[in-house]
DNA sequence: AACTATTTATAAGA
DNA sequence: TTCTTATAAATAGTT
């Protein structure tokens, strides 16, 4: 006898690499989608940012940030805002509420604009969205590929300028502690207390 | 008449950001760890490679990779593999088998640890994951600081020799293709055919 | 791409 | 924080 369900539903799935091609590929697709959208959500419920940079296994890359990479760690780090110049200039600035509603807004345009020219697309600026299409073509990549050397470029810089802010610190702070003999054999904290920028 | 359910379940959440900042807290720790974990299986399910850099709404820094960023571009740009130096060695490069389990391990053994020595933990390279603990202390904090900006200044330079590489075949495919006047209006890959470094 | 039955994630509460 | 429970949400296989 049949049963009457249409589907067998979700089926529990052994977690190590698909083995069928074709399988993986629509396996990849949706969890993409998925990962994605809880990043999206994230943000808009905490006031998180993040940024995602993903390869599929056929090294196709696909990024998602709010906002771009470069800009959450200026922010982090320095407190201030860096307007970014050239390239990375077309990753729109926004503030963190209505960022669901920018992704959706903006993944709507795009499928309408894929619609219209399929092979077509201007950039990676979708509503502040710094988040690949999985149809998105050589062009968009090129184009990315500039954005991400650009916004690396300044990233590093404003990184390596905090470590080195905190390398000066703690060299007086091994100096005094060395001259004092007060290090605590279980606090290899290379931060001197006080010092809040990355706490909680 | 009371119903006899012992809770109301998961409830639908609005998608706004949450203002009360306890809930809004728990929040964001249930579902980093969910994201990371969507991340690390779809990794282990599809061959899959991902950063995620992620700031909580208190600035609090997080990541998690499978390799490291750094890795992941040098990998899929050069093809090569360029072991890493200094304080970037300390994290180990596996392959991209096992990775749900490596991380389910490195998890357990991160949990033991900081039950043992509340606030020492030695690094963040934990079987091949870069991903931070929530209660991660300043010592780490620093350390993946500078080990980040290692691995940013390999990626940048690496990303951007892939950049030079490409805008000079751009250039030479369109002298060719304007020589010719081959232009498919439906594809305007800068790429040159042959190229699939970036290919699906 | 759309559909369902099921698995998985998670909001509240303890 | 960590565990529980019931429900919301994601998704595997199918069409």
């Amino acid at each position: 006898m049949n049963t009457n369900k249409k589907t067998k539903g979700r089926l529990k799935l052994e977690m190590k690499k698909v083995e069928h091609k074709a399988k993986r590929e629509v396996t990849f697709s949706k969890r993409k989608k998925g990962l994605f959208n809880k990043a999206s959500e994230l943000c808009e419920l905490c006031g998180a940012e993040v940024a995602i940079i993903l390869f599929s296994p056929h090294l196709k890359p696909f990024t998602f940030g709010y906002p771009d990479a470069n800009e959450i760690l200026q922010r982090l780090l320095t407190g201030k805002d860096d307007h970014l110049t050239g390239l990375a200039s077309r990753n729109i600035l926004h503030g963190i509420n209505g960022v669901r509603e920018q992704y959706n807004e903006s993944l709507k345009r795009l499928e309408e604009e894929e619609k219209k020219s399929k092979g077509i697309k201007s950039g990676t600026s979708n509503g502040g969205f710094w988040w690949d299409n999985q149809e998105i073509e050589n062009l968009t990549e090129l184009d990315e590929l500039e954005q991400y050397v650009e916004s690396m470029e300044k990233l590093r810089k404003t990184v390596q300028a905090k470590v080195d802010e905190i390398d000066l610190s703690e060299n007086l702070a091994n100096e005094f502690i060395n001259d004092q003999n007060l290090l605590d054999q279980n606090n290899f904290s290379l931060i001197p207390h006080g010092c809040d920028l990355y706490g909680v």
